[in-house]
DNA sequence: AACGCTAATGGTAATTATTTGCATTAACAC
DNA sequence: GTGTTAATGCAAATAATTACCATTAGCGTT
């Protein structure tokens, strides 16, 4: 039995209300590195240590998800906005979000089969936009 | 518009045979460490190096695909046998794989929306086995 | 407003996964 | 068999991430 996982935050800094801002306004999906490079910006004394303590902290709190696209490092995108998935041009890099209707009921069918409970789902499509192809 | 990948693979060594053997007969993805240890039972000579050498050459020639489950180091398995996703327990980190006709066409449909020209694709859901949950 | 406790940070070293450089070995064409 | 050079083994280099530890700074209490 997976046991509730209580996370202490007791303190409300202004690095980490930076670095939730910085992924909420983002459009996209941040690396490590991007996401450290924006905060100096701002903040010039904030260490990638950090970064890395607050990102692992927001997902431990639910606030945002990890990505592994074709690189070998993560990406982060903030939780919950709509359901979306994604699809990576293998060429150009280029990352799209869709949706689609069946990703839902393949869920649902899943967990009849299997006896999960399914959290949570992440559809990754490879392949060549149009541009590429 | 991406090239035509030619890959120079010119001598059959032992090495390699057994690697894909091994990958071969494995039911479940390795991860590169797992393979070393394995092939090193049959070929106590063989290096890591060669075991991410061959991994790579097996990627690039399409033979194998590189999975991103839960940990932080990739998993392989040996493409094509039948079309199938997987499912990842939380807890105790049970890989299960399943099979959905959704899948299929939920590509389909995103293609045509996208005008991407769909490749690969894979599906990761997460959640709690009957035995976790 | 200063005080004390300790979570959070910065900077650096350590770890983990993977890649690279280079001398040596061994496939394979001749 | 011999020669060419792909493939290997080993060690060192990278890259991403985590851990350590001394210092800083939230925040509740005076």
């Amino acid at each position: 039995m997976p046991e509730v996982q209580r996370v202490k935050v007791q303190r409300n800094t202004g690095q980490r209300r930076l670095l939730l801002d910085l992924l909420n306004q983002s459009e996209g999906h941040l690396d490590a590195d991007e996401l450290y490079r924006l905060a100096k910006e701002r903040e010039p004394r904030i260490s990638l240590s950090t970064v890395y303590r607050n990102l692992s902290l927001f997902k431990e709190l639910g606030l945002i998800e990890e990505r592994h696209f074709a690189d070998e490092h993560h990406h982060y995108e903030v939780k919950g906005k709509r359901e979306h998935y994604h699809l990576v041009c293998l060429n150009c890099g280029k990352v799209v979000e869709f949706q689609s209707p069946m990703a839902e009921r393949m869920k649902e069918d899943i967990s009849k089969k299997t006896g999960f409970e399914i959290l949570d789902g992440d559809i990754r499509l490879e392949g060549y936009c149009e541009r590429c192809s």
